[in-house]
DNA sequence: TATCTCTGCATTTACATGCG
DNA sequence: CGCATGTAAATGCAGAGATA
């Protein structure tokens, strides 16, 4: 099957051609027309057709670049047909690769022989597989990918592509089988990716590599609106086996959690993950509480800015991270829980969304972003409920006792007006709903604390009194023993022995 | 020996509770 | 929701034991 083109803007000259080609036995076996540019771009796009007969002088200036580009891509052999022979034509063809250029008026001889020749090419193109391989080269198979077979992957380079979205990967592999590589790649389709093996290209290939990645990002881009990620393992070292090399690529493809779809990445510039402690520290924990209940948008957008904009490597584990977010995840929780939003349909399915963009989404700016949303989000629902006078007394309390337990002077009065109660009546709340008088709420707070503290640090008992709010060292101690079985000290010694 | 931790006891004060 | 009142928590001081 080979499809002409013939681009003209003369309906006389295109209808000529076309006689001309069905008349004489020139085996094409189907002939299109366009009579200008949109025409011929729309026809080149559906029917990529394998010669294209074009007029130069129909290409304004100004879409010369763009329709070149275009040409490139789609046709195979491309003929100019200009009726001035000027400089500007001749080079323009030269732009094209066109194998001829006709000057009007043209000999009927000349563009049958020009045709023939140009038809027989392609079908000689046709008929050898169609990657061919230098004998040099053993063959190449899927077992070579996910076997470590010795030998097998010297003098290759391997390209990983990666759509957005894995439901593309048919049409990925069809645009990769007909995209004009300089050197045809093999291609291996697999579940989310498309593997490409290269023969090795010298001398400069990272440049070469470097320059085809981005063609390939700007054509995808350009022709489905999407967005893929290039994982690049130049051959390099020869030693190297074609599985190491997937299995390198699969990795530092974990970059664009980082960095983000529509780059190229190559394996040998990726750097081994950073390990992070991934749990909110106290203090952090307490800083979020705050700044949720300030329903302060601005810190914490700039909080979760600071936190996790990465620009270089080393950059911390993928895994490490997510769970830093859920941590953060579980804050959001208890806002959403001391609020009762979590009573409305509308929150807890926008809390799952966000939970499976944390555990799932391949790029970190996008959770960020999902997550800063779900917080906005929840701060106008959670400040819509207090206009409404819905929110829970007793979880503002409790939140509010969390916040403060480090003040020795927190009493109930304080708490009582800050959620706007008489004291009395707020110790009646806490007692009868929650079991607890304030002072024991307070207490099993601060021991609490008192326990992390031990744990995590060296800080005296004294200190430590002073921190969870009491300023009696010696009250501590007897308190933490009533409610711990035994004394701080004894306590310590036990966790850290 | 100085410092830290823990216990006992007296005193003050903040809280829990019943009732209007 | 708030007042009055008995009660339990918190404090301060003294001193003993543990630890470096």
């Amino acid at each position: 099957m080979v499809k002409l083109l013939i681009a003209d803007r003369d309906s006389k000259e295109r209808e000529g051609i076309k006689w001309l080609v069905q008349a004489y036995p020139i085996p094409f076996d189907q002939v299109e027309l366009a009579g200008d540019v949109e025409e011929l771009i729309r026809i080149m796009e559906q029917e990529t057709p394998d010669v294209l007969c074009i007029e130069l002088d129909m290409v304004p200036r100004d879409q010369w670049e763009e329709v070149k580009k275009r040409i490139h891509f789609y046709v195979r052999r491309v003929i100019g047909l200009t009726a001035e022979a000027t400089f500007e034509r001749a080079t323009q063809a030269i732009e094209l690769h066109a194998v001829d250029l006709w000057v009007k008026p043209i000999s009927p001889d000349r563009i049958k022989r020009m045709l023939n020749q140009t038809v027989k090419q392609i079908a000689e193109e046709h008929s050898r597989p169609m990657f061919a391989m230098p004998a040099t080269y053993t063959p190449i198979s899927y077992q070579t990918l996910f076997l470590d077979y010795q030998s097998l992957g010297e003098n290759r380079s391997l390209i990983l592509v990666q759509p957005e979205h894995t439901e593309r990967i048919p049409l990925l592999y069809q645009f990769l089988q007909e995209y004009p590589f300089h050197k045809q790649p093999e291609l291996f389709p697999l579940s989310d990716a498309v593997v490409c093996i290269f023969p090795r290209v010298q001398p400069d290939e990272r440049k070469y590599f470097q320059q085809e990645g981005h063609r390939l990002l700007n054509e995808w881009a350009q022709r489905y609106d999407d967005a893929l990620t290039l994982v690049i393992h130049l051959a390099l070292d020869g030693s190297i086996s074609l599985h190491h090399k997937y299995v390198a690529a699969k990795q530092a493809l974990e970059t664009r959690f980082f960095i983000g779809h529509q780059q190229v990445i190559f394996v040998d510039e990726y750097q081994e993950w950073r390990r992070i402690d991934p749990f909110l520290t106290p203090e952090e924990q307490r800083e979020w509480i705050q700044m949720l209940s300030d329903f302060s948008k601005e810190r914490i957008q700039s909080w979760m800015h600071q936190q996790f904009s990465y620009r270089e490597p080393p950059f911390p584990e993928p895994g490490l991270l997510r769970i830093r977010l859920t941590s953060i995840l579980a804050q959001l929780r208890r806002f959403m829980q001391s609020h009762r939003l979590h009573e409305e349909a509308m929150y807890e399915t926008h809390y799952h969304r966000v939970f499976a963009s944390v555990l799932y989404s391949p790029v970190l700016f996008r959770i960020v972003q999902d997550i800063l949303l779900f917080i906005f989000d929840l701060l106008e629902g959670a400040q819509e409920r207090s206009l409404q006078g819905s929110s829970d007394v007793l979880e503002q309390a409790v939140q509010y006792i969390e916040q403060h337990f480090a003040r020795s002077d927190l009493s109930l009065a304080q708490v009582a007006e800050f959620v706007g109660r008489n004291p009395t009546y707020l110790s009646h709340l806490l007692s009868q709903k929650k079991g607890t008088s304030f002072r024991e709420l307070v207490a099993q707070i601060r021991i609490g604390q008192a326990c992390r503290y031990l744990k995590e640090t060296t800080w005296t008992i004294q200190e430590i009194a002073d921190r969870i709010g009491i300023r009696n060292p010696n009250y501590f101690s007897r308190l933490f023993k009533e409610k711990m079985g035994c004394t701080p000290r004894v306590f310590r010694d036990q966790k850290n022995g």
